[in-house]
DNA sequence: CTAGGGTTAG
């Protein structure tokens, strides 16, 4: 009788512990966190306190919804685990964004009695690669071959990831020769990484290979070799996949993720319509290919376009706004400098929950500071719960522009005190902050600190930025030496950058140095010879300056001629150098010769006649200086009484401004600065209350197309 | 309990 009960009763249990399993597991699928407690309960009414199994299941059904503290609490109060138990954390912590904490759980579990499997090397192997920690990773890469599960494909395929992801290229291509067992993924991991190294090429011929060895490719392939045409820049091979999935009838080309690499593909290429084509196949459209086409058509300038579609997107309601989608907007009205649809969006974003995303927030730090509002950029950073390198680099950035380079300093310092390691982008901030604020030895420790970094290599462009530090402080000897040094190859650009600090110390022999270099190396670009020929008339070397006059001409070399434009009322005004085709031109000479008078009389103004490159006299070099194109658009806004409204002048320039001009825009704003300052006072407070509502009365002058180290 | 893809900010 009582072996019967027994019997019954075991099967009994059995069965009732079953049925929690597979209503764990269904929860950890399909992430119903309020099923999973009443599931929970259950377990625990029932006496299951203490089931092993149960408690596996458990952890991964707290991790799959999200509530790691849950997971936690599960695995801490059970009497024993198994491998299951803590690969299941640590599962549990990687896909909740926390991979650091997956590999200290991995590294408690080495001190316990339980052995790791293929899964839990996978998932270890995995954190390393998100964290790009090399070090965890080769480790664990040994420690995978002394349990012997190195030869196991999903580890394998693991090991390849981590260390592609960890930039040890070698390692991973070593890990792929000598593997006894592929699968598709493993060809897979290997394209996708070549697409982050932009090894676009090696990308193809892997695909090429493993056709030959009777793999057959499936969407993840397209979408990675999608991607590594895109790195490539090649528009060509990424149209022959296109044509590839067309003839052979694929079911990808209206896939989500296949299609979108593709969309992507050709707004990289800035084949517009083509994309738009992809895009309106895609059966289920996503975030991901409606943000592709936005941000394409606004790269293109098509801003129009660019809000069609984002309006579309919005009233679809089909997507949740996401924060790629919001950052990339801010982005495009920080680069037009459109404060105005740039604080809706900071508006829009404060609304939903990924306006709350880092990147969000970044780009409306740095469209605040681009757009001439570094108070308020100041003030959003440091109400900021979390920064990262990205938000610091963007402050460090605005206060080199500001001239604030002590500040820019102490800020590259303080990040690190917050534990955030500078990247090569934020070391290249700060060296630009030290070069523009003249912190000669600052910018050099810094430098010295960077070489040092091993986690970084400095790059050209770092270099450049020394060899500007150096130059624009007269030590244009130095700075040669730097470049002669340097284990990378000068290109031009490095040289040009020299050229300039030689134009500002007027370092003939250097220059002329220089100029063979830059003639050998890129001979067929104008600039070299516009900026040698200013050095020489700077010096009065009136014939040297004519000798390249005549080679350029020679060699049939146009310069691009300089234009600069402005928006009045919604119509753009173009203007070139000297140019007195718009009809109000005798009004605008009038403005600026106005406003060139009282400069001269309260700020001291001196028009920077070494800016006019003609060997003529004074008199006439002030009139050149006087008609350069960016001056006649601030002259057609001053005409239209742009000044008495209190609006923003935006003038826009393809080539960069010219020293004048600068100088004559720098009195104007302070000149306009002051004016605002005596009749705002009596506004503060609606200002304060209204943020978007007022705008502060004063010149932004943006240079798109930028073309460097090129003058009018 | 495990491995692979497409969009963003400096």
């Amino acid at each position: 009788m009582s072996h019967v009960m027994l019997c019954g009763g075991t099967l009994f249990e059995m069965n009732q512990r079953q049925i929690l399993a597979n209503l764990l597991r269904s929860c950890s699928k399909n992430s119903t966190l309020d099923k999973g407690l009443q599931a929970h309960g259950a377990v625990l009414r029932m006496g299951f306190g203490s089931d092993l199994m149960l408690n596996n299941d458990l952890i991964d059904m707290y991790g799959k919804c999200s509530r790691t503290g849950f997971a936690y609490d599960v695995f801490d109060k059970m009497p024993e685990r198994n491998v299951v138990s803590w690969t299941a954390l640590m599962c549990a912590y990687l896909q909740n964004g926390n991979a650091k904490r997956c590999l200290s759980v991995f590294a408690q579990m080495g001190v316990s009695d339980s052995k790791p499997n293929e899964f839990t090397f996978s998932t270890s192997l995995k954190a390393s690669g998100v964290l790009g920690a090399a070090e965890s990773g080769m480790q664990i890469h040994g420690l995978c071959a002394k349990f012997g599960f190195e030869c196991v494909v999903v580890v394998g395929n693991s090991i390849i990831d981590m260390y592609a992801k960890c930039g040890k290229n070698i390692q991973a291509t070593r890990m792929f020769e000598t593997m006894p067992v592929r699968n598709l993924i493993t060809w897979n991991v290997m394209i996708a990484r070549y697409t982050v190294e932009e090894n676009g090429k090696r990308a193809l011929l892997l695909f090429r290979e493993m056709q030959e060895r009777g793999e057959v490719p499936d969407d993840y392939t397209f979408t990675s070799l999608l991607k590594a045409c895109n790195t490539l820049e090649a528009v060509q091979q990424g149209s022959q996949i296109h044509a590839f999935l067309i003839t052979r009838g694929f079911p990808y080309l209206v896939q989500t993720s296949v299609a979108g690499a593709l969309v992507d593909l050709y707004v990289k290429c800035r084949h517009l319509s083509e994309a738009r084509s992809v895009f309106e196949q895609i059966k289920q459209k996503n975030i991901i290919s409606w943000s592709s086409l936005i941000l394409g058509y606004a790269q293109e300038g098509n801003l129009e376009e660019a809000m069609n579609l984002f309006k579309l997107l919005r009233v679809s309601m089909c997507h949740q706004l996401d924060g790629f989608v919001l950052s990339s907007l801010i982005g495009i009205f920080a680069d037009f400098a459109l404060v105005e649809q740039g604080r809706q969006i900071h508006a829009l974003a404060t609304k939903i929950p990924s306006g709350l995303d880092i990147s969000v927030a970044n780009s409306i730090l740095d469209m605040y500071l681009k757009c001439g509002d570094p108070d308020e950029s100041e003030r959003l950073f440091n109400e900021m719960p979390t920064k990262n390198v990205v938000s610091w680099t963007v402050m460090i950035t605005g206060c080199g522009k500001h001239g604030l380079g002590k500040e820019a300093v102490r800020l590259f310092n303080r990040m690190q005190l917050d534990n955030i390691e500078p990247d090569g982008v934020a070391y290249l901030a700060v060296l630009t902050a030290c070069s523009h604020s003249r912190l000669i030895k600052e910018g050099q420790e810094i430098f010295s600190r960077l070489c040092i970094d091993r986690r970084l290599k400095p790059k050209l462009e770092h270099y450049a930025c020394m060899v500007d530090l150096l130059g624009r402080a007269g030590q244009l000897e130095e700075a040669k030496n730097l470049i002669m040094n340097m284990p990378l190859k000068p290109n031009a650009g490095i040289w040009q950058t020299l050229l300039s600090a030689c134009r500002i110390h007027g370092g003939i022999e250097i220059a002329r140095e220089v100029g063979e270099i830059l003639i050998r190396l890129d001979g067929d670009n104008t600039v070299n010879y516009v900026m040698l020929s200013n050095i020489f008339a700077d010096a009065g070397y009136w014939k040297e300056c004519e000798r390249l006059r005549k080679l350029v001409k020679a060699k049939g070399l146009r310069k691009e001629a300089g234009r600069s434009w402005v928006e009045i009322d919604k119509e753009v005004h173009f203007f070139y150098n000297g140019d007195d085709s718009h009809p109000n031109v005798e009004k605008i000479h009038e403005v600026l010769k106005e406003m060139e008078k009282r400069m001269k009389a309260e700020m001291g103004y001196v028009p920077g006649l070494r800016f006019a490159l003609h060997d003529v006299e004074d008199e006439s070099k002030e009139e050149s200086l006087r008609v350069h194109s960016e001056k006649l658009a601030i002259g057609l806004a001053l005409a239209h009484g742009k000044l008495e409204e209190k609006k923003t002048i935006r003038i826009f320039k393809n080539l960069r401004v010219c020293g004048d001009c600068h100088l004559f825009i720098k009195g104007l704003s302070k000149i306009l600065k002051s004016l605002d300052k005596e009749s705002s006072r009596a506004d503060e407070k609606h200002l304060a209350a209204n943020l978007s509502g007022t705008e502060q009365t004063n010149l932004v002058s943006s240079t798109r197309n930028k073309n460097k180290n090129q003058k009018e």
